[in-house]
DNA sequence: CTGTTAGCGCCTTCAA
DNA sequence: TTGAAGGCGCTAACAG
């Protein structure tokens, strides 16, 4: 067969010997072609292999059939959620388009706005927001955001318990017998990183043990940013017993840092993680972390977007999953000093 | 700030009071505006919040700066080789858009030049194809392949050694003592999954052990086309005492058909997989399985596309990773038969 | 039932 | 240095 990949509607009328909008009648189901012509203009499409450009179809047509899911980044968290949401696509008569709008290594303050300026009225119908970091947009199509990292009480949400969470981790380590606990946090401005910062802060203030506010550094939720940090942390005198990293990511990393310097974990260091990605549970020492019901929120954020764009809306507004403990072998009780 | 979504070109044009090309000139950096009326520009432009449209954009100019990940559906194969993906992308200025071009729930064939016709020429500058399904078409845009599933010498290629790796498996079935082992295989219209049921065939014959054709299932590669024919395999007195799956999916699907059927793995059954995706090492019960690095692959097959469009071309046109076998849970020696 | 016309938002000649 | 005009591929009125 003669496939043309580049075929354009015009292609295929003057092909099938009709007009253009009469061929594209026949693609968009409309009334008002004999059925002799349609079924001529379908076999000139199938002959040709045919297939109407997204790009300018989107730009007449307000409806494309396609949704988007805006990431920074494609990395082991984004994706864990896409499973979800591609999950709860599946057979809903949509098509997914994932954009991973940050260009540079630097974290990018509303990347989710440029991404969603770009696509949306245009390319997709509405659209998943994946770790949003600004708030207050006027959107013009459906949107909900996945564990946004900015408070914005104007569109539905998912997440997860991440002050809870991180008591949870601290409360932990506490009865392994650590008291010198150090965190490695998240980026300030952002919501989540506040939260699980606030838990580690509750969870020392419990147990009677003060903040000493150098055993917290900014680790800013990337590899590469988090291994200053980490360093900084452990190639002390005073070093800590444990960290509770803002994530698996930079925990991974802080284990890492750890062992070039000379140090085992668990049994000289602690490490405990926030996320639960897959790469948690993978690396070389399996990490104890907080886990994040990852793919059931991916899948949860798309329903809601489905019953936002069939007009039936979200019965919650907002909805926030339990996090739980999951014990690997990052952690150990803290020995008796000598 | 009046953040207005959905300014345009013109919008900008109107604000600043000049044309609509001497904005687009801003936008491109084109030679031809006075430093004066750029910088104007510039601030309403950032005052706006305004963003081209990708869709009108593309339409127009046959650049884009954004890089296509086509796959059928995002699942646990294709989101890890995501990762690679981004990975490989990050920083050289490129975007990333991933889209799952497969609609219905049954398996489409040439899904991904569906997708590609309706991406290519207006939105993405070049793509990664992933499990493409067919061969020969005639690519506008450059174009490398990840584990196709059919073979086509006229692009780029990554994939890993199906054959070495399915010999690998059923010989360490072997070598535990089995002797009836089954495989649920792929669709036997792909390439892979033919070369992954030629290893069994393989392994079985310079066994010495006849083939039972019986013993052969299409299992299709996805979790719900392998439960009737995972149930076929073990619900009979005859059953064979290990399975090799065609991947891992499929595989985890086998050990829960099993242990409907109240039998237990690996005590009663061994059940093999192909892939290593996460999730094989985070089911209950941890799967044994052929690892493709995928990871790799991706990041590979990105940077094969990279150096294509920047002109420095593939050093190598067809590259095949090695597999390794990955012993985990669901495999067990033979008991000696009572 | 069919074709003509007018844009969607943008970029690119080409004149002024 | 600027702007007007044309057109990318497509859809949606509106005529015929």
């Amino acid at each position: 067969m003669p496939v043309q990949l580049n075929a354009t509607i015009v292609d295929v009328a003057r092909s099938a010997g009709v007009s253009v909008s009469t061929v594209s009648k026949v693609i968009n189901a409309r009334y008002g072609v004999s059925e002799r012509t349609a079924e001529r203009v379908r076999r000139v499409i199938a002959e040709l292999g045919y297939e109407s450009s997204l790009g300018a179809r989107s730009l007449r047509s307000q409806r494309t059939g396609v949704l988007g899911v805006l990431v920074a980044e494609f990395e082991p968290f984004s994706t864990e959620l896409l499973k979800g949401i591609g999950q709860a696509a599946e057979g809903r008569g949509y098509e997914l388009l994932a954009y991973a709008g940050r260009t540079g290594p630097q974290p990018q303050l509303g990347w989710e706005r440029r991404s969603l300026a770009r696509l949306s009225g245009t390319l997709i119908d509405g659209a998943v927001l994946v770790t949003p970091t600004v708030s207050g947009a006027d959107y013009r199509i459906p949107v909900v955001a996945l564990d946004p990292h900015a408070d914005d009480s104007s569109i539905p949400t998912v997440d997860s318990d991440n002050l809870a969470g991180a008591e949870l981790g601290v409360s932990y380590l506490l009865r392994l017998g650590h008291r010198r606990i150090a965190m490695l946090a998240g980026r300030p401005d952002l919501n989540s990183a506040q939260l699980r910062e606030q838990g580690y802060r509750n969870a020392l203030g419990a147990a009677g043990i003060p903040i000493d506010p150098s055993l917290i550094q900014v680790g800013g939720f990337r590899p590469d940013s988090a291994t200053a940090p980490a360093r900084a942390l452990l190639d002390r005198p005073d070093r800590p017993t444990a960290v509770f990293a803002a994530n698996d990511l930079t925990a991974i990393r802080t284990i890492e840092v750890a062992n070039e310097l000379g140090l085992r974990v668990p049994e000289d260091l602690s490490v405990i993680g926030f996320d639960d990605v897959p790469d948690a549970s993978q690396f070389r020492t399996p990490l104890t972390t907080i886990a994040q019901p990852l793919y059931e929120m991916g899948r949860i954020a798309m329903e809601m977007l489905l019953q936002l764009l069939d007009g039936t809306g979200p019965a919650q507004p907002r909805l926030t999953l339990a996090t739980s403990l999951v014990v690997r072998e990052s952690t150990a009780p803290l020995p008796p000093t000598p």
